[in-house]
DNA sequence: TGTGTAGTCTTTAGCATCGAACTTTAGCTT
DNA sequence: AAGCTAAAGTTCGATGCTAAAGACTACACA
């Protein structure tokens, strides 16, 4: 008994029995989601962090090229935005920026009507990049859910929305800084 | 329309429309999964990171706390069997057993059969720090699931637990860096 | 017993992030 | 107008992480 992988990670079976074994008043079925939902999206950064370097980008550029084009043409934030927008600190945002520029993704001017305000746009390489890295994603995403049929899938969402509708009511502070992909 | 909360954050369902606004090939079902999925994860941190922050530590902490309750009795592991564990390199961990160590929550001694080796190993306070930590995620988890009926739950950590293995059995390289709770 | 080799941590340098202080601009208020 | 206040970004200092290099110990083999 013990680990099966090396230690480089329990099952999720085993995890939740030593849970169990340590913590009285456990419901497994609980922790079982919770666990689950917590491995998966692991799982799910690790590889869009994969297909991202593909690219020659980091997670962290896709997230601000997400945001752009989600934002609509003509794919343009202010800075502060972006940063509310992935839960990062102006700060960050800054140096984020500053390295997106160099890269040719984006490209940052001053808004002449308010000269206060800086005005970060997607480039048509950036864009570019976006799509590549849609095509690559849906491609995971596909495959991961390839064993579900379509029932199983409509329910999955309704019931994952439903979660998300009352963890979202219970913090309406968007509450970032932890990481994380969109 | 346009989204709701102030740029903070839009909706679920606006984030897929506009999805769908910029790409095409998109099945929208599948995206509102891997949304929802990622959305509720980051919540779902930010919720512990509260927890613990209350507790006087920081869910790094937690991390090394929950792999070490985990491994069982008598509560010891490697700094580099706690770095797999918890997908960091070693000199993360170093540091990290530094400030563990100077917290009270955990002791670092050298292994005598084999002195190149390191023992860390929980201490009565850690071990308290870490159940606190349990009654407060337990409570906030049971609360997050409290619309489902005991056939949805059933139901969702199934279908979590197949996701999980196909893309567990794809990545079969414990593959860490990124962030993120266990 | 001497030496090579592998394994375990620690140290160092570089990078991204945060919190807080600072600079610049816009818009009010009087 | 002159000055106040608020807002938007940038800069600064500290922290935690990674990758790579270094130090030390154990074990195998000659």
């Amino acid at each position: 008994m013990g680990d099966t992988s090396g230690l480089g990670e329990p099952t999720l079976e085993e995890q939740i029995a030593a849970y169990q074994r340590e913590f009285q008043d456990l419901d497994p079925q609980v922790e079982k989601i919770v666990n689950a939902l917590s491995r998966l999206n692991r799982r799910m950064n690790v590889a869009y962090g994969r297909q991202t370097a593909e690219l020659g980008i980091t997670n962290a550029d896709w997230e601000v090229l997400k945001a752009l084009v989600l934002s609509g043409a003509p794919y343009r934030m202010g800075p502060s935005d972006l940063a509310k927008r992935l839960g990062l600190t102006p700060a960050a945002m800054t140096h984020r920026i500053d390295r997106m520029v160099a890269e040719g993704l984006v490209t940052r001017d001053r808004d002449e009507t308010n000269r206060v305000r800086v005005i970060v746009e997607l480039t048509p390489a950036g864009r570019e990049k976006w799509q590549e890295a849609m095509r690559m994603a849906t491609v995971f995403e596909g495959d991961l859910l390839q064993d579900l049929d379509p029932d199983e899938r409509a329910t999955l969402g309704e019931v994952l929305t439903r979660l998300l509708r009352r963890v979202e009511d219970a913090q309406p502070d968007a509450g970032g800084r932890l990481t994380d992909l969109d």
